[in-house]
Formats: structure tokens, sequence, C-alpha cells
DNA sequence: GTCTAAATGGAATATAAATTCCATTCGCAA
DNA sequence: TTGCGAATGGAATTTATATTCCATTTAGAC
């Protein structure tokens, strides 16, 4: 059994140091204490403070590091980088790997999309505010009627809270863009618009959203960064992360968020009544 | 208002950045949408890293940071990583915000919806006949116009179709229903027609489906059981299970087999010229 | 107590990263 | 088109950080 084959993660590391505490010596030990009660902070700190906070000098440090099988602290922060990373993935990264095996069969294509898919539903968790979400539940709840606005790659998800709102009989108007009609006229004061827009952002979208505020209507966007317009005009924003293949953007995590306003809107409307 | 006051917390940043990136130079505005999209990844990289990721020269980034207001990386680096272990909760931690929230609270159902949907797309591998898949692919490919057709719950489906296949230049036409014209006129022998239902099925789209296979068109059908009349007539199925939370059923799978669809469809049709 | 091997602290060095500088390119107005 | 200022890329420089080395201290064995 090779005794010092050097950790790849950080629970490797942590059970190696379980192991070792015992026989370290002094100082090593306080390292050793320090790093089991810190390990997150190991990724983002350098030896000179780890060393510090551990109350040991830089150079008993380094030891340590050795002693766990690393060749120098430099390798073992990597493995608390990169550990962290894998729990968030670099997305461009992975899409460049992406396009280099699976695209040759539909089949394999679709094991590469579920896979993206679920990536995007895990952000959304932590991409969402959920105080944002909160109030957007409570504005729309209160307001009259329902605008909205999205168009190309968003207007699915418009569509689909159309349909969904249409279901439980809260007042909606989807903004097509058809027959040229000015959708701004139909907003009013005590009104809400869901704007949905995705870098790069559809023009006709942010103006809508603008206008709808300038005219004092609430404006909920659901849209992708925090650079986007929509939240630079003062929407509440919700953020949804999706993933990219190609040309192309996953929408399980706008669909879903749209689901869960739908449905909370709903609840909310009906309790009111 | 002082202008370049440095930002003190990952928040602060962000929101400048929204506020910022629509007047700044393209290589700055990459780092910035880069930076919104990927802020975890702040804390733990160096300006090479970044900068590569973000697609610009070191310099640019530099450049970047400072237009933020900071002297340089290591000053905004510093800020992300002051408070890099509490802004990036662990799935543990975020359940217990969950429980913090109450079960009723709208980022309660969304959790919810996640795993709902993460578990849709996790079934959509094995109801999906890679085999019904190909055969798919190959007829679309080779047809002359598509036919997009579903209703209520399966627009959404239907209009990302219209939207990816609009992208690609393949041929397809939209059948929203509107304006009462009748979709049967227009499908002829030697179109496909791509039709999306589920339980309890729209019989708009049954007799639109049934009358195209009359005519000698290709019927390709995402739906959701063996037992559905799309699959009766002798369309394609493409099987997908969605599991529905109350009233209302996630999209997420049958999204991901629309776009699936539709890039193994353009790439087809893209070698074949 | 003395010897020895291990452990430690701190300074010196090597390495890697951040930052600046400047020549070149780009986009736009005249 | 030409000229100008802004923007950019890449190399040179500075700064920070990791790592090593060695003199000194400590702890245990005889």
């Amino acid at each position: 059994m090779p005794e010092d084959l050097t950790p790849t993660s950080i629970e490797a590391v942590l059970e190696r140091l379980s192991e070792k505490a015992e026989t370290l010596p002094r100082r090593l030990k306080q390292c050793a204490d320090y790093v089991a009660a810190n390990p997150d902070r190991v990724a983002v700190s350098t030896v000179a403070e780890l060393s510090q906070a551990a109350g040991v000098q830089p150079s008993a440090f380094m030891r340590f590091c050795q002693e766990l099988g690393f060749s120098g602290f430099s390798q073992m922060q990597k493995v608390f980088r990169s550990d962290h990373a894998s729990r968030w993935p670099d997305y461009r990264t992975r899409l460049a790997a992406l396009h280099e095996h699976g695209t040759e069969s539909p089949f394999a294509l679709l094991a590469e999309f579920v896979e993206v898919g679920r990536m995007s539903l895990e952000n959304l968790m932590t991409s969402v505010d959920p105080a944002a979400l909160e109030e957007a539940v409570t504005r729309l709840a209160a307001v009259r009627t329902i605008h909205l606005v999205g168009f190309r790659r968003a207007f699915p998800v418009t569509s689909y809270f159309s349909y969904a709102f249409a279901k439980m009989q809260v007042p909606a108007i989807l903004h097509s863009g058809l027959g040229g009609m000015d959708a701004c006229d139909t907003i009013r004061p005590g009104d809400a618009v869901i704007a949905v827009s995705f870098a790069p952002y559809t023009e006709r979208t942010i103006e809508i959203a603008g206008e709808a505020k300038a005219r004092g209507a609430d404006v909920i966007a659901i849209t992708d960064l925090v650079t986007s317009p929509l939240v630079r005009l003062g929407a509440i924003p919700l953020l949804v992360t999706e993933l990219d293949v190609g040309a192309f953007r996953a929408l399980s995590a706008s669909l879903s968020v749209a689901i869960v306003l739908a449905v909370a809107v709903g609840a909310a409307r009906e309790k009111e009544k």
C-alpha cells in the first residue's frame, strides 16, 4: 500500500489528516487542527495567512503539507480549489469537452443535454434569490393584469406563463408581437410585466420593460446575468443561468422558475379571495 | 455621489457590474459577463486563468477591475475571498435555508420543482427509444417542410422548435391555431409533422396529425404514454414522462427532447448540403 | 548532565503572479 | 480617405508568495 500517494480530493485530505493526527509533532498538529476546522479557508488563503491563523511559522505549514503527501502548499491548495470548482463546474470548459465527443449519435446528444439540464436546475437553487422570488409573487398576486413579454428564445417561457395563468384564471396578456400592435399602450399603473430575456437581449423586450416602468407598472425580470439591461432598469430580478450547447441554450431552469411563479401566484390569489 | 467608491461585497460588485455593463468596451464587457456568470471562480483563480476563460488578455482584465473601482485584481479578489464561504452554501446549508423559509414559501416550491425536474430528466434517458430518436432525425432531415403542432401545455415546446429551426434555417411552420386557419391544408406529402401532446390530449392536435398521416406526411410524436392516440395512428413516438407537482407538469424533459431534435436535425441538414 | 535526532523559527531564495507600459490596432468623425 | 482618441495585446517589470536552507532549540535516551 503506497503510504504517500497524494490525495486528490478534500475528503481524501481530511481522511489522511485524521489518520496522521496522533503521530504529528506539536506544530504540525496545530496545522492539522486548523485545516480540519476550516477546510473552506484553504482554497482562498496564502501560506502566510493560514500559518498565522494556525499559530505556526510558514515553514512549519510547508512541512505539514509535505507530511500529507503533497510536494508543497501549492499542490495541496490546487486540490482544494479544483474540488471546490467541481461542485460548481466551469461551463465553458465542460462545453468544450462536450463538443469533442458526443455529438455523433442523437442519443449521445440527448445524454449531454440531460446532464446540462440537471446542472442548470442545480444552479437554480443558488442563483435565484429567495427574497426576490417572494417579492415577485407578492407583487404579481396584488396586481390587476399581468403582461407577458419575451421573444425568440424566451417566447416558450412566456407562452407557458400564458397557459398556466389561463388555467388558474389569472388575468394575463401574452404579448406576441403579432399584428404589429403596440404592447405598451395596454400597460397601465397597477399592472405588472413579466419580462423574459437572455443575452443577447432582444431590444424590443427591454423597450417594453422600460416603458412599463415609466408608466408605473411593476416589472419582474427573468434573465441570466446581473449585467442584464432588465436589471439595470430596476426590475425585480430572477436570475437563471442556463448552459448552452453550441448555439442553443437549455430552457429547463427558466421553465421551472416560470412554473413556480405561476403556481405560487395562483395560490396567493386564491387565498385572497 | 462618489463615482469610484470601491465595492466591499460581492453584491456591490455585481451591482456595479450591471450599472456599467452597457458603457463598457467590448473586451471589458466580456470580463463583466464572465464574472457575472461565474462569480465563484473569482475567489480561487488567477488573473491569467480568469482572463483566458473570459477570452481576453490579462491586461484587459486588469483594466476591468480598475473600471469597477478597485486598485487592481488583488483588491477585487480580496472582496470575493472574504465572504466566499458565506456566499456559496453547500447543499446542506441550502436545505437549512429552505426550512427557514418554511415549506409554504415560493422558494420551497422551487426546490420541489428542481427535484422533480431532475427526476424527469433522468427518466428521459430510459423512456426515449434511441432507435426512434435516430429515425426521427433522419426523417426530419430529409423532409421539405416541418409542421409544428401542439397547443396549450405543449405550445411552449412547439414554439421553441419554431425558434430553433428558424435559427438554423430549417423550413418550419408553427401552427398556432391563430386566425382560424386550417393547418391541414398546408401539409403535403414529403412534409413532416412534429405533434406534441400530453394527456389529456388536445383533440385538435390528434386531428391534424391524423390528417397529415392520411396525406402521406411523416408524423413525429412527442407524447407521454404508449397509449397516446398519436402513437396509435402510426407516428414515430418519442416518449417523455414528465412528473407533476399539484396540477402542473414540468416541461424540462420535453424541452430537452426538443432541443436535441432541433440540433440533430440542423446538423444533419447541414451535412447534406 | 550530555549526546543525539527531531523539531522549530526565521531569513534567504526561487517562483509565480499581478501590474504597468508602450507599440499597434481599431472604430469613428471630419 | 485621413486623422484622432480610445481600446487592445503582449512583453517587461514589480510585487507577492511559496519554498528551501540552516542555525537554534527542544525532548528523549543513556
